[in-house]
DNA sequence: CTTGGTAGAACGAACGTTCTATCTTATGGA
DNA sequence: TCCATAAGATAGAACGTTCGTTCTACCAAG
């Protein structure tokens, strides 16, 4: 008897190759039966796991919510929210490889057209900002809420450039977004 | 005799329908058959003007490039490129159907997964850019490739920001914007 | 009578999913 | 200890649909 089968070991298989695949042909692209044959699995087997290619995302969706959570969670420790804060910024934007950008680029823009999968993004979001805002709450930050709103639309614009121009050098807006950060978390600037 | 048909007539014709049933429903939700009868047109004849789906893609690439020029060719005229550029970029933002600014995340997601396409979206992104730069460095912006950069990773955000969000009123990150702005342009920031 | 616009059926492929059967493992009474 | 049996995991063929596209023919002007 070889280690138990639980549950979650197999989807959480799937759901990796799943995301492999999606980050490297993309979502459309990626057929049920290719997953399929990267795990080396029947189709039967995999809507055992996984009712709908749609469950798939959902869980995708979840999974990259909580691990955004535990890297903000992480960051709470931190001395300074005002120096660590900008340096985890640019190394979250730095450290994804270009067929991850695309592939949440895709699987958002996706998602979001779906009626079922939308509102579940749109919770993961607020979630996420909401934690992030608690942070800012914290470390003194005056409207907490909009700051983290400005957070965000900070990274989801890097992101997008890293997915236009995979190989510009980002060290070119370094300056820029040290800047807005400043603006953004500094007392007076969102009066 | 009606008017003479000419080409170009058709096809924007058509551009636009496609333009408006991918807003509504979705790139990849859209069939080719579902474009013709919003058309009242066959597939055959459909294809008689484009060579397949893609094709439809790309002009409507580059469409939307030339729209971006001619817009910032309009300010090229403004006296002070401070004071209207962050007014007509939140304009561009605000004015944004929500179906059109989803039309665009998927559409260019999905054409930056096309090796045909991806240069398109690149190079139209690239001379947009560049014109910007021009207007900025004709103002005295210092390194006005990288504000330019700036500036468009900012516009990306705001338009992700409300994708993901539409209900959102803009005017919470009018501040921070604003302020990002000011760095961007101001002299010292670009150093 | 040629050329360019149009129609609509048809094609082959691929898709997400379902169905049925088989194999494996855990369990529990004899 | 052994076998019956139920439950879960796996396989693979098959289904019905839809997709992008092509083919062949017809029509309307010049």
């Amino acid at each position: 008897m070889p280690p138990i089968h639980r549950n979650s070991d197999r989807r959480t298989e799937i759901l990796e190759a799943a995301a492999r695949l999606f980050a490297e042909r993309g979502f459309h692209a990626t057929s049920m039966r290719d997953l399929c044959s990267a795990l080396g699995m029947s189709p039967g087997n995999l809507y055992h796991w996984f009712p709908s290619k749609q469950a798939i995302v959902a869980a995708f969706i979840e999974a990259d919510r909580a691990e955004t959570a535990a890297r903000l969670a992480a960051l709470a420790s931190t001395r300074d929210l005002r120096v660590a804060l900008p340096r985890q910024l640019l190394a979250i934007v730095t450290e994804a490889s270009e067929p991850a950008i695309r592939l949440y680029l895709e699987v958002y823009a996706t998602a979001l057209r779906d009626p079922e999968l939308a509102p579940l993004v749109r919770a993961a979001d607020a979630a996420v900002r909401a934690q992030l805002a608690g942070l800012l709450r914290a470390s003194g930050v005056p409207v907490p809420d909009r700051a983290a709103l400005a957070i965000f639309a900070l990274l989801d614009g890097l992101m997008a450039r890293r997915a236009i121009e995979p190989a510009r050098d980002l060290a070119d807006l370094a300056a820029p977004v040290a800047a807005a950060l400043r603006a953004i978390l500094a007392p007076k600037a969102a009066r």
